[in-house]
DNA sequence: AACTATTTTTAGTCTACCCTAAAAAATAAT
DNA sequence: ATTATTTTTTAGGGTAGACTAAAAATAGTT
């Protein structure tokens, strides 16, 4: 395995390729690298039975190209963690260095890692730690935009896109705040958030689809 | 810059190549490649200007590479200060992860993680850490080999093979540890070390020479 | 000085990962 | 049903970093 590969495969998974066939032109935008070397990695990571190839359609995660997607993203939230929580990284900041990371990081490190972050769930944007073993904490959110006016939710997990977390935090929207959804403008129109002491915050439409929630009682 | 030249120029380093000539054997031991990989990788960091060559002789590093070396031993350091201090890794085990997390650390990073550590002066087995710029703090230390009988002394700094400071770890000998010199075997025989306790060491002829200390008034 | 052993270099290969350009297949538009 | 566009694959090539085997240079020994 070399972090290509891992990140390849990672790739793979975060476009959905444990349930469906992803194809070759969003490995290109998601990797910029060129369609070529996306059919090249293919063929590499067939022959190592890490995914199934439909010609012309796509590729899919094995249950082996899975296990190892699961435990990259378990390094990579690990080291986001460390990053956000001890050496003081804004949210949007974490990402590039756990991106480097995760390849060196020997079981024993993560592990040992693991037990001085006291054993997080959670990356520092809501997204679910794995386990050692490679299975997937349950975790129910709901889609902010599928929430209705009066609902009170605390925010749960956002997309770790790097300029959509740099917006949060201009909003001041973090992790486990409370809102209100207090109004929801028309025709695709901002969305009104209100804490309890009054302080409103507006979102896009579209951001609202970005944002996921722990709805209250 | 890739990982395999940067542990190639820390190699030559390591071997004195910031004042000798270092030979290709040598490159060959510490890095247990083969004789034709180090001409090669040679031409490349000559072509860089990270060495100069005297062929059939050896390599030396430019004032390019040595600050690169440098620079490399202060990510190593820092990251083994980090795995032994907060991870409670013992200090044989630290070397083989700190060999890789040095070429994945951003500067942002390297400098987050010394704040975090305290900026530390030295790593686990008493090597000191290069400044952000470079440069090296002077340290003054004895190897314990040139110690008289009656000499008192704090050990210092120890060699870094991972067999060695198993043995030292076994021994009890560790960094800052307080011992008179009790007696040296004549025909290179073995050195036995007192502490104020009354504690007896017996240490090898041949370990002294990798045993380095701070002599006490 | 001549032979021997060691070390370094050269020559030729290999794999991983990337590319461009062109061909082939699938999809969309007329 | 053709034509046009998009996507994927193939063909050919490049660089980094490794290897083995053989040639060349240096160092050691008699
Ligand atoms: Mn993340
Ligand atoms: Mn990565
Ligand atoms: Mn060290
Ligand atoms: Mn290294």
């Amino acid at each position: 395995m070399t972090p290509n590969k891992e990140d390849f495969i990672k790739a793979i998974f975060e476009l959905g390729g444990k349930e469906k066939v992803v194809t070759n032109k969003d490995l290109v935008r998601m990797l910029s690298i060129s369609a070529a070397s996306v059919t090249d990695m293919n063929t590499r990571l067939l022959k190592e039975e890490l995914i199934t190839h439909l010609p012309y359609q796509g590729v899919m995660l094995t249950e082996k190209g899975l296990l190892i997607a699961n435990q990259l993203t378990r390094k990579h939230r690990i080291w986001e963690v460390f990053l956000a929580e001890k050496l003081g990284y804004d949210w949007n900041e974490v990402h590039a260095d756990a991106d480097l990371l995760e390849h060196v990081s020997s079981d024993l490190l993560i592990e040992r890692l693991n037990i001085f972050l006291d054993e997080p769930t959670f990356d520092p944007h809501g997204g679910v730690i794995p386990n050692q073993d490679g299975t997937v904490p349950e975790i129910h959110s709901t889609p902010l935009i599928e929430c209705k006016v009066g609902d009170r939710f605390k925010i749960q997990e956002v997309d770790d896109q790097e300029d959509f977390l740099e917006y949060l935090l201009y909003k001041k929207v973090h992790l486990g705040k409370e809102y209100t959804l207090a109004e929801i403008e028309p025709y695709d129109g901002p969305l009104t958030l209100e804490t309890s002491a009054g302080e409103k915050t507006v979102i896009g439409h579209k951001a609202a689809f970005k944002i996921f929630v722990d709805i209250i009682e």
